[in-house]
DNA sequence: GGAGAAAGTAGTCATGGACAACAATGTAGA
DNA sequence: TCTACATTGTTGTCCATGACTACTTTCTCC
């Protein structure tokens, strides 16, 4: 409709601002509206679960028309794709922070990543339960990649437990699979309401010690 | 439970044959309709996903009006949450059924329950994730209930355990939970794509072993 | 056999995803 | 600088779906 002069301008010079988002004048490019709709997508799925999110409203909230999105996004899925390999990009930056914030002693470590996990569990339940339905995973997938990545510390963990003489031998892959299973397994259980937050903390602290003794060197 | 009321009601003078679907004669009452419905969609959610799923092709491929299944379901949530609880019904008898075949040994019954276990992830593995994903449980929830009753074999084989002195003392369903995580991480890793069927078997077999390990009890 | 409940049908609405034609802006090369 | 072309948004449309309502057929029970 009627066209401001001013947005134009601010266009023009591509103001770093506006195209951060932090600067609400309009412009006919949003500048950055990929970014923008991931992180309201991922916002929305926290509050409303993965069911109340849709393209259209996604556009509205961002303030751009309902087409715009698919210049991104080819279809819904593919947005759901990127949301999910944000999500494995953040929770490997998570745990990696535990892992470093941590300290050197192994059980610490541990429980400190067990935490951090848990803590993305519970914060961003739907988010996690994207992450774990997506399913092509082609090892070349970005999100394959994506999801090794953010595991990686955990494998470094299972590396140093076995330098020190605290886990047995074997391939660290695979002595690390059996605790992802068992945190990812507790995180299940309480995101899909089978155990209450009181006994969350339990379980979790259970599976650690059993993990820990059932990986022991038998000498 | 007793929501078959329905199908009791209609039971009184409703051939067989057509409650079962058999046969194809169409008149105006299904006599059946609910079950039918949730057949079709256990199977169309195997094949296609959650997301392939809809109440209106559903009603087609069952013959019936776009309107008729809400006679049994207020909306699409109550047939999802039906068909998670019908999914704890069929779990559970899995389960028991393997628990029972087993013979008496602790270790062979604990492997055989997470074989079945495992195997109804594989086969079903959408209808696993809706069955984890379905959120109201408020324990008179007849959900609740459904998934109680379903990991009730696990729990009295941990009870066995702790008789034979194989499993430490404590609340058998403390320790459960621990195996019934691990089982279900296993489970989930594999669905979700994170590991090949190739690798699935070692990590079960793996987890089990950890487990009864790790819940040994300290001499 | 008739009243009323139960079960199915048909029509409608709003929402949302996908698509296409068009418009505005950005950019690179002559 | 000017101009062709690529990017990015906009608008309008189609279609499938879930939800709702009014109406019809059938069943059951008194």
């Amino acid at each position: 409709m009627d066209n401001n002069v001013d947005a134009d301008h601010n266009a023009v010079n591509g103001n770093i601002l506006d195209r951060v988002g932090l600067v609400s004048e309009k412009s006919y490019h949003h500048g950055n509206l990929r970014a923008a709709l991931l992180e309201q997508a991922k916002a929305t799925v926290r509050e409303q679960g993965l069911d109340g999110l849709s393209l259209r409203d996604l556009a509205r909230q961002v303030g751009v028309s309902h087409g715009a999105p698919r210049r991104h996004f080819q279809d819904r899925q593919a947005l759901l794709d990127a949301l999910a390999e944000s999500g494995f990009e953040q929770l490997g930056a998570e745990l990696a922070a535990a892992f470093e914030q941590a300290g050197s002693d192994f059980g610490t470590r541990l429980r400190a990543s067990a935490a951090a996990y848990l803590r993305f569990a519970i914060n961003d339940a739907a988010l996690l339960d994207l992450m774990f339905s997506s399913k092509g995973h082609d090892a070349d997938d970005p999100l394959h990649t994506a999801a090794m990545a953010a595991f990686s510390p955990m494998f470094e963990l299972i590396h140093q437990g076995q330098r020190e003489g605290i886990l047995e031998a074997g391939d660290p892959e695979r002595i690390g699979l059996v605790l992802f299973a068992s945190i990812q397994g507790t995180a299940a259980l309480f995101t899909s309401g089978m155990i209450e937050s009181a006994q969350l903390e339990q379980l979790a602290s259970d599976a650690i010690t059993y993990f820990v003794r059932g990986a022991l060197p038998i000498p």
